[in-house]
DNA sequence: GTTTTGTGCAACCATTTGGTTGTACTTTAG
DNA sequence: CTAAAGTACAACCAAATGGTTGCACAAAAC
């Protein structure tokens, strides 16, 4: 997961993970859609690679890059998890507020059970 | 986005994310949480906010940290919208299988712009 | 054959990151 | 009042990041 977010952190790479959803490419292909070094986007295609979103296919001599949806979908998994968390604390707390509104001490949660 | 996925990039600060999310707490009470010294985690906590993702609330000299659920959304919803951009792709495929091939109705699309 | 193209990788550099310790300030407790 | 708790922030350090140039090598083109 580290890696996963990590490798998204970066404006050019998500880019690059849009364009080869769009259309597989080879990594000379894809630098040239960037104003820097090729050196530099064969590094970026490498994160993209180490975090398993896009999959490198030798053809010839070039290398085509195409991506890997089912780690997208991992990450778009957590953050629905966390979404569901919120939610679930968001229901615990209006279970409270339903409960007698003249007992005091209950209007957020100041208990004090850890997770 | 940048800074909401660096952010998301880091074991403890996702962990960070989960405990808020489940129960509101002081800087404190989550450095108590982690084997590591308090500034560091009051640096993750600092990282969180700077990406929007948790906000701190002042209460007496205690600094209560909640989590943010539409900045944890806005990073989903893009997620979501990549896999759409290959769902629509996988799309244009089969179309594309369907029809006849002497017809080159698929140009490539060479120059980018950025998302 | 020779040359060009596509790629990978190493070396280098500046900046950022993730951690530390130490200090200072404000609020609560005694 | 003084002491302690909670926080912020600076200085420092090692490692990672994002970029560069240069070189090596295989596949394709000539």
């Amino acid at each position: 997961m580290d890696r996963i977010f990590q490798a998204l952190a970066d404006a050019t790479r998500r880019d690059i993970v849009v364009r080869v959803a769009q259309r597989e490419q080879s990594v000379t292909a894809l630098a040239a859609s960037y104003a820097m070094s090729f050196a530099a986007v064969q590094k970026h295609v490498a994160v993209l690679e180490r975090a398993s979103l896009v999959v490198k296919e030798r053809r010839g001599r070039e290398q085509i890059v195409h991506g890997n949806l089912e780690t997208v979908r991992r990450a778009a998994r957590l953050l629905e998890h966390y979404e569901e968390v919120w939610r679930f604390r968001a229901q615990s707390i209006s279970d409270i507020l339903r409960e007698d509104p003249n007992e005091p001490g209950n209007e957020q949660d100041r208990e004090g059970e850890k997770s």
